[in-house]
RNA sequence: GGGGGGAUGCCCGAGUGGUUAAAGGGGACGGGCUGUAAACCCGUUGGCUCUGCCUACGCAGGUUCGAAUCCUGCUCCCCCCA
């Protein structure tokens, strides 16, 4: 059962790729070591925020990390913050996030599980999911010991509290609190190494503090470098809308992935691990090698291929897509009002929909509709393709 | 306990009685350009039965010919002093 590798030293170089951050140095090679004298796993522990359940390609550079962790024998514990999320956390801006409620949260967690499957391994030896409810529904004496570990000076020296408090920005106790929980987290599964983006670089060594002070050794912390969304400069989040899910279809992985500005393709070749690095073509092929690539881990070669097909007819040779969903729209004595058949096939307002037409943004059969052609005959777009802008179809049934 | 500040469109943020569907920026969207992109240029960005009408500036009332702007009450938020 124990496939532990021998040979710290070889793993811990196989596990540097791509870890920003590797804290305290050699930290992990240590914890290997200890893990082949003692002929046991390492315990390796991720926390994940339950409340957006949807995996895109940046959590991916951190579930590689923890597969490439798994590959060498070692245990992944997956931390869902059920007991955080229940709470709501009101960090950032003074926009309290609603608090889910456990349904929710099981729900969010089991489709998470089920993502992440598409990078992790979900064989029981090397995986384990645990709610921090287990442990953090705990007594108010158990809290004041939480909270002697730590100091609000040691808190503030976090970048971004330490920036608000400066500018008088609100911080409330609870934001103060979640680092001391995750940190907990720690002790209770008795993690040997937590890994993060680096945005948690400081969570996660806080953790480090916090087993101490309960007399545990302390974790090996490993940070990843952030993957930018496809603007290519924030980080890839669903809030900011830059994000590539990993259930996402072929063909919008393919296209998204071709809209990343060419500065952050290194980058993208890099974190997320699809070659080794970024060919030596020009940006453009570069480009599409990269989105096949992912296309391809995802759902396959043969939908990566098809993917690739379909982005040339649409936004190489401009034309129409193979798939084209269908939609109903009405007609009253034989004419349709455009607006009100463009906002019924596609889901805008009426008044958005004159916009477009009135910007050319409309297309019938690849040619603009004219932007005073608010009403014409059934014929003319009855088992039509309409695209609306660069990128929306629908084939029109005229009733 | 005391004092002060604030709530505006997707976000940030101007506006302190009428010319304000509400400056400016960001984002998004559309068109052009292009390599698919970035950069750049132009345009749009509440709804509708669309040369007009309706709804909108935390909530509820009030003053006024007329209010996001003034008054009253309420809710929520923030800062400072103690």
């Amino acid at each position: 059962m124990t496939r532990v590798r021998a040979n710290p030293a070889s793993q811990a170089a196989f596990l540097a790729r791509n870890v920003a951050d590797a804290l305290p140095a050699g930290g992990l090679e240590r914890r290997l070591e200890q893990a082949v004298e003692a002929g046991r796993p390492l315990r390796v522990k991720l926390g994940l925020d339950p409340t957006a359940p949807d995996i895109h390609l940046g959590h991916t550079v951190v579930l590689q990390k923890l597969r490439e962790f798994q590959d060498l024998g070692h245990r992944v514990v997956l931390i869902v913050g059920d007991y955080t999320a229940r709470v709501g956390d009101p960090s950032g801006r003074s926009e309290t996030r609603p608090a889910l409620s456990a349904e929710e949260i099981a729900a969010n967690a089991r489709t998470y599980e089920r993502q992440a499957f598409r990078v992790i391994s979900d064989d029981p030896d090397l995986y384990e999911l645990r709610f921090n409810g287990e442990w953090l529904d705990m007594s108010m004496e158990a809290l004041f010991g939480l909270a002697r570990t730590t100091t609000v000076a040691q808190l503030l020296d976090r970048e971004d509290f330490a920036t608000r408090y400066r500018a008088g920005a609100p911080i409330s106790v609870l934001e103060l609190l979640y680092p001391l929980m995750q940190g907990y987290d720690s002790v209770a599964v008795r993690a040997d190494v937590e890994l993060g983006g680096t945005d948690q670089t400081f969570n996660l060594l806080l953790g480090r503090d916090i087993q101490r002070h309960y007399g545990q050794p302390e974790q090996a912390v490993l940070t990843l470098p952030i993957l930018p969304g496809i603007d290519g400069v924030e980080k890839m989040s669903k809030t900011k809308g830059n994000q590539i899910g990993v259930t996402e279809e072929p063909s919008s992985m393919f296209a998204k992935t071709m809209r990343l500005p060419d500065e952050a393709m290194a980058t993208w070749f890099e974190l997320l691990a699809v070659e080794p690095s970024a060919p030596e073509i020009p940006p453009r092929d570069a480009k599409r090698a990269l989105a096949r690539a992912i296309v391809s881990r995802f759902h396959g070669d043969v939908a990566a291929a098809a993917a690739e097909q379909a982005f040339d007819r649409i936004f190489v040779e401009h034309g129409v897509p193979d798939e084209v969903a269908d939609a109903d729209v009405s007609a009253s004595d034989g004419i349709v009002h455009v607006p009100a058949a463009l906002g019924e096939a596609f889901g805008v307002s009426r008044s958005e929909a004159r916009r477009l037409l009135a910007q050319g943004g409309v297309r019938v059969a690849g040619q603009p509709l004219a932007a005073d052609e608010l009403d014409v005959p059934r014929a003319r777009l009855d088992g039509e393709v309409v695209q609306l802008g660069r990128r929306r179809f629908r084939r029109l049934r005229v009733r």
